[in-house]
Order: structure tokens, then C-alpha cells, then sequence
RNA sequence: GGAUGGGUGGCCGAGUGGUCUAAGGCGGCGGUCUUGAAAACCGCUGUGGGCGAAAGUCCACCGGGGGUUCGAAUCCCUCCCCAUCCGCCA
């Protein structure tokens, strides 16, 4: 959520960035609403301030008939204030409503464009595009072959977009989750294990609807409960209602989690194999910062994402994320997409990895704070995210890189440690 | 899941319908005193918001939400959390 007297002081650069993002929102029109509320607001203090005056002078009343005179006033100035607290209520909430969709305001280097078509490449990772002397299979055919992967049994016994994983995809699995452990702890990351459910109404803070028709998030039936769709929800819950010391910043957070996503309205464009699954696992950095550090921060975070890829061997790009592209609570977004062989014909780049810089948008709606010491007032902390591994992704773009003439697939050294062996045979029973 | 007791400012803690404008203490900040420090003494002390050029002033906030009342930290309902005990359980 933007902040309310920013949006007002600035209506001509929060349309704007509006129009760049593709958002239609009336700024012009919420302003006035806000003129209309504050006045409203002026005329309730002010009832409630006589109200409260002539509550105090019923307990010194001099006698019986006084005080059921004054009693009388005190109920009318309440009645009157009830009536013009209602009023205010109302306005308020119809602010609040159009407030909460203007999206974040934008980086100024972040590329202007309607949609992913303006996106702009600003880097390559080290490993070169593979070139194959044979016909390379997706991950789909290679997870056949290889005995990884069971999209039936899980369709069976779940629904479609769930999968069992088997075998080495199950090494892979928890042998990611300790490769990108081993990058992150260095940095100071805190390693953390996060529920993966969370309540509404830290899910909603976080920016994500937890029920209604749009939905990407599966609720609990007769709860206030949700599964989380990424650590980011309870990592950034983790702050919700806190004020901290500015010396407490950074705080920087990697959390393990599974995420549910429902994946509404994403059906048309349904893909082959595990790219687009209901639940997957995933290592998520999560950070607060100082305002002043976040842009850094944001840097950083994306530089880690590489190391972690280029670490892998795989071959990636990453793009600045256009206008039209960006989530609404980001500043700034970096994609990390990875080449994957076996993705439409011949191959095609995959988003693999994603970092947000926030700002304060987020930390609004959490209200997560700092105070510097001897400073009066509070201000809200910065949040980025970023993704370290997304399992099922990464394990398509290990796969379909990897993968040999003789329908071998290589593990990625980093990997060797935690998988046991260096490379995945085909089954021959 | 059941029973009981709790949740008050940065922290401890008093407060069962109206001088609560939340006692008292600790901590912190400023001052007096001192060569310096400590002690002692004096003053100050949270968050959000409205109006105002400012000084200031007003409103809200005692776990969250709702209710009773002219008036709620206090009474009622509900939810959350903490503690202890019981039951169940990997």
C-alpha cells in the first residue's frame, strides 16, 4: 500500500505510474474522497470531544434532574457522532479500497513498457547454452525414462499438478536445499523453517488475497487459515505489528517452505511436466533493510541468485522486469530465467528465480517498523524478497541441461555431495 | 481437545464504572551539584491521526474485534496469545 498523504501531495506521478504499470485507478478521484473523510473526521473529534465533556461533569452533578439533563445531551452528542463516525467509515473504506490497488511506485531505471515484451536482458550467466549431437528430450520424457517422476499417481491421488517425486529427483530435491543453504549462510542469512500455512490476515498484509474469486491461494475450510503460496507470506508475517531498533537492520531470512498456489486462471497456458505445479518447495531469502538500503540490497540479493545458478552450471539470463510486468507491491523486480532445451521448440528461456525490491509498500501493510535511537517516531521498513531455489523449476533446468546422448543425466558437481553420485542411469528393469 | 489463571507504557507492576489526564518502581534523556564520575535531588518520557505558520491543541489506542452505558483498562460476548495441570499423540 502506498502511503496515503504521499498519493495526495503527489496525484500527477501516482497516475502516472499507474498508467505505465496498466492499472486504471481514479487518483484524482480518491483525493477528493480523502478531502471528504478528513472533514468528517474533523466534525467526529469534535462531537466526541463534547461528548467527553459532558461525561465528566455527570459524576459531579449537583442533583438527580441535572444529571438526567446532561445524561440526555450526552446521548444526543453520541448519537450525532455515531451518525458522523458511520459516514467517515464508509469513506474510508472506499479509500482504502482504491488505495490498496494503486500499485508500488517504480525504480526510474526499471524499462517503461506495457508487458513481458518490454522486459530488458541486462546480463547472461557464465555457462554457454548447450549444444546437443542429439535430439534432447524435456524433462517430462527424461523423468520417464529415468524413473523421477510420477505426474499420474499424483493426479490420482491429488489432482492434476501434483506430482511424486522419486528416486535421485528426491536426492536433488534436499541436495538443492543444501547447496543454496550453503551459498546464503555465508551471507548471513538466518536459516529458517517456516509453517506453511498462515492466517488471512497476514497473508493479506503481505499482498496476496487469500480468498475471492482471483485467488492464487488455497484456504482452510471453517478457518482463518491459508496454505502459503511462498515463505515470503510467513517470512514477512514473521514482522508483522514490530517496531525495531534500526541497528536490528538488515535482517536477512531464508526460509524453506513448501507453496500452494491454485493456479486460477492459469489453465489456458497449462505446460508439460512440473513448470506449472499446485505445490512445490522452495529456499526464499527474505530481508528487512533501511530505506537507503534496499535499492543494495536488491543487488545483492539478485547477485546471489546468479552464484547460485552459475553455480549449478546453468545457463540463464536475467531481465529487468518492464512497468506492465511488475507485481503491485514491487519497486523493482529482476527475473532469473534459465535455458531449458526441452521448452517449446528448441528451447526456450524459463523464469526460474525472481527478487523484488518492496520499498515500504509491503511494510505498510504489515506494519513492520524501526526507530532510530533518540529519534522520535517510527518509520517503516524496507522488504525484498528473492527466490534461491525453486525446486520443481530447478529440477526441470538440471535435467533437460544435463542430460546425455545416452539418455544419462549428469549431476551438477555442487551437487555431488548431497546426491551420492555423479550421475543418473537409466532404469533398465 | 478439557480445566484454571493470565495479557496494562521500553521493562516490572497497581488499577473491578466517573478527579485514569493510567499510581509506583526500573531503565532512558536533560539539568543541579562535582576537578571528573557516582550518589542525591529536580524535570522529561509511547504510537497513530486531525486542526494549526508555529507554540500548541484535540481525537484514538490498556492482546484483536464487537456490545452494554451519558461515560469502560474495569461489565458482557467472541477470537487470539501466554502459563500451569489433565487427556491424546509422532
Amino acid at each position: 500500500m502506498l502511503d496515503r498523504k504521499f498519493i495526495i501531495e503527489n496525484p500527477d506521478l501516482v497516475q502516472q505510474n499507474c498508467r505505465q504499470r496498466n492499472i486504471s485507478v481514479d487518483i484524482a478521484g480518491l483525493v477528493a474522497l480523502e478531502h471528504q473523510r478528513r472533514a468528517k473526521l474533523t466534525e467526529v473529534q469534535e462531537l466526541n470531544r463534547q461528548a467527553n465533556e459532558v461525561s465528566k461533569t455527570i459524576g459531579k452533578a449537583k442533583d438527580a434532574q441535572e444529571r438526567e439533563a446532561r445524561k440526555e445531551e450526552g446521548r444526543r452528542l453520541r448519537d450525532q457522532k455515531d451518525a458522523a463516525q458511520s459516514e467517515h467509515d464508509s469513506l474510508e473504506a472506499t479509500i482504502v479500497e482504491l488505495q490498496a490497488s494503486i500499485p508500488n511506485m517504480t525504480h526510474p531505471d526499471a524499462p517503461v513498457g506495457a508487458d513481458d515484451g518490454a522486459n530488458r536482458e541486462i546480463r547472461r550467466g557464465r555457462a554457454a547454452l548447450p549444444v546437443f549431437d542429439f535430439a534432447p528430450l524435456d524433462h517430462v520424457a527424461l523423468c520417464e525414462k529415468l524413473d523421477l517422476l510420477d505426474l499420474e499417481g499424483g493426479a490420482r491421488t491429488t489432482g492434476h499438478g501434483f506430482y511424486f517425486l522419486r528416486n535421485e529427483a528426491v536426492l536433488l530435491e534436499l541436495a538443492l536445499q543444501r547447496y543454496a543453504l550453503q551459498v546464503l549462510l555465508p551471507e548471513g542469512f538466518t536459516p529458517t523453517i517456516t509453517p506453511d500455512m498462515a492466517r488471512d490476515a497476514i497473508v493479506a498484509g503481505t499482498g496476496y488475497s487469500p480468498r475471492g474469486p482471483e485467488t492464487q491461494i488455497y484456504s482452510i475450510e471453517n478457518s482463518e487459515l491459508s496454505m502459503i503460496a511462498t515463505a515470503e507470506i510467513t517470512l514477512g508475517g514473521l514482522l508483522a505489528g514490530q517496531t525495531l531498533d534500526a541497528q536490528q537492520l538488515p535482517i536477512k531470512l531464508c526460509g524453506i517452505s513448501h507453496c500452494y498456489r491454485t493456479e486460477a486462471g492459469a489453465h489456458g497456458r497449462a505446460t508439460r511436466g512440473i513448470y506449472r505445479v499446485h505445490q512445490f518447495t522452495k529456499v526464499e531469502m527474505f530481508v528487512f533493510t533501511l530505506p537507503d538500503h534496499s535499492d543494495a540490497m536488491l543487488e545483492h540479493l539478485c547477485e546471489l541468485e546468479c552464484r547460485i545458478f552459475d553455480g549449478l552450471g546453468i545457463p540463464y539470463r536475467v531481465v529487468d522486469t518492464a512497468t506492465g510486468d511488475l507485481g503491485g507491491p514491487a519497486y523493482r523486480k529482476y527475473d532469473l530465467e534459465a535455458w531449458m532445451p526441452g521448452r517449446g521448440d528448441g528451447g526456450e528461456f524459463g523464469e526460474v528465480t525472481s527478487t523484488s525490491n518492496c520499498t515500504d509498500y509491503q511494510a505498510r501493510r504489515l506494519n513492520a517498523r524501526f526507530k532510530r535511537a533518540g529519534e522520535k517516531g517510527t518509520h517503516f521498513v524496507h522488504t525484498l524478497n528473492g527466490t534461491a531455489v525453486a525446486i520443481s523449476r530447478a529440477l526441470i533446468a538440471i535435467l533437460e541441461n544435463y542430460q546425455q546422448a545416452d539418455g544419462s543425466v549428469v549431476i551438477p558437481e555442487v551437487l555431488r555431495p548431497w546426491v551420492g553420485k555423479d550421475r543418473i542411469e537409466p532404469r533398465t528393469n
